[in-house]
DNA sequence: ATTTCACTTTGTCTTGGACAAAATTGATAT
DNA sequence: ATATCAATTTTGTCCAAGACAAAGTGAAAT
């Protein structure tokens, strides 16, 4: 199955901007590693235009994802396949935080199977166990975490991907509708910036923060950073949330920030959660970087606490 | 005071980067904007890079409206600040979509009002009050293309739309979830083309079919074309359901269209819904558009009909 | 009224060079 | 042994000006 997956994928021929778009690495830097580092090769076209086989593609998926593990360019970007998969089976041994070992791959398996009603099922049962808040943590996060490794093996196929995505994406609109409630604090806003269009850590954000009693005004994914400011001082918020995927460059991601919190009212705080930040060394003043979703529930105590001092 | 003022500097000074986040505008259009209409004319700082003031990233947010709304760049990347303006009251003026004015024009003020709980009940009221469909076809399609027209109009700004496409995006997640029963007929699989990212008309599809009890699988936004194929097959639907914004171009949407029609296993029937296949009049064998989420539910009654008597 | 064809507009891709921010290395001091 | 700081390497982004095809426009022909 593997292979055959593999053989499929290879058929294709994808432009440089459609590479941009699925691994997250810019038109320049791909080039600038083809003269650099000898690899991507692509092909040319009568236009003189490159042109990526699925294999290379597929290869830049994992230089990509030992990048998101640490490892520089330098390194691993001439590494053949053996090396890079070796790469990440060392990455993936790192130590996770898992309420049930075996949901994972049951979840896995049910998505080759097809066997949707039992994810949704499976999914419901977790969280009428474990309570949102370790539902996201325990369950969902490295469940999301098996089904990405299972999609960049070639195990499962990126529709299957697209099937779990929106179980997910359903069951946690579920519960963000049924734990709103309007006039509590503190009011956050939630988005994610232009170039961000994954929702799924915003939904999770979202429902951690609607569990915990926070009044919760979501704008979807990708709002310019000047509407973000608008929109911040427009419906008078305590707290600016952002998500950022770890497919998001950490520098690129900073700066952005450092730039929002600038522009900024100050007395607005600023929160940004995503698997980024582990990353990142620097701290920024005045904003606050949730690297997980068991940040959130301390965060919010903090802000609660502060304020109910101040008003004392 | 030396820090606040180059605060207020980098504040007014951006880059080009920041420039293409900001408006969508690609850096290569930037450029190649600068070089054959004279306009942004960005400064440059002391490496030789471009530094755009933010009146002229203002300026070329107005011309990305301009453009949103129909008009080609030749015609106004050159034009001043005022003749931008009187083009966007220019389009303001187009014939409005209302069957209902009072609704929509209540709904707009609302938005700016920041009153997203009465929005929240004003929808909510409607559609008990009409039942899906009518609330589908009466209500939001023309709603949705009145809030669009407030912000080409410069009426509400992106944020406020956004504001009102999540809490639509909320509601029909909703409705969804309470309509879907399993094991119904037919099994339809709903998805986007890649490149076309908007959610609502997948929704409201889907929210449509689900109402008239079809077994809905859906799988996001922006599916590749061969994995449509492929999911298709793998979960034996019986017709596969794809959304086109009004967006979308539709010459290259039928093409696409066509290829997929191609590609895909003959037994299975393919809708393609949007209200760009009002413009087009060529049909396709073996393809059904809709024009209107109105076509849905006949479309449906056609499919059972034709099946029951097969069995029969 | 619709199709066809030539013409114009427009966005994206090309090359190879340059440079600064970030990361690493090595030397020195605590 | 560990912390600090400077030197060095690595790495992503930006620049220029040219090229070309896809999309749009408008006129002529069916």
């Amino acid at each position: 199955m593997d292979k055959k997956v593999r053989e499929r994928r290879a058929e294709a021929a994808v432009s440089i901007a459609a590479v941009e778009r699925e691994t997250g690495l810019s038109k320049d830097t791909l080039r600038v590693w083809e003269r650099r580092y000898g690899f991507p090769t692509p092909a040319r076209d009568g236009k003189g235009e490159r042109v990526y086989s699925s294999a290379q593609l597929e290869r830049l998926r994992l230089i990509r994802r030992c990048m998101d593990g640490g490892l520089r360019p330098g390194k691993i970007v001439a590494a053949s396949l053996t090396e890079l998969q070796a790469q990440i089976k060392k990455l993936d041994g790192r130590p996770r935080l898992t309420a049930e070992a075996g949901l994972h791959n049951s979840i896995v398996d049910m998505l080759k199977a097809r066997q949707i009603a039992g994810i949704r099922d499976y999914l419901a049962h977790a969280l009428m166990r474990f309570g949102v808040q370790r539902f996201l943590l325990e369950v969902l996060t490295p469940l999301s975490a098996e089904v990405g490794r299972a999609w960049i093996s070639g195990e499962i196929e990126i529709h299957e991907e697209h099937v779990y995505s929106e179980q997910i994406h359903h069951l946690l609109r579920q519960v963000i509708a049924s734990a709103s409630l309007s006039r509590q604090t503190p009011r956050v806003m939630l988005t994610t910036l232009p170039g961000e269009a994954h929702q799924l850590g915003l939904l999770m954000a979202h429902a951690s923060l609607a569990v915990e009693g926070a009044d919760c005004l979501s704008l979807g994914v990708q709002t310019p950073a000047s509407d973000v400011v608008r929109a911040a001082s427009a419906h008078a918020v305590d707290i600016v949330g952002l998500s950022f995927s770890l497919a998001c460059q950490p520098r690129s991601a900073y700066a952005q920030l450092a730039d929002l919190r600038q522009r900024l009212d100050p007395r607005i705080e600023l929160w940004a959660g995503g698997a980024v930040w582990e990353r990142v060394r620097k701290t920024m003043p005045g904003t606050r970087l949730l690297a997980s979703v068991s940040d959130i529930p301390p965060a919010l105590a903090d802000w609660r606490q502060l304020h109910t001092a101040q008003a004392a």
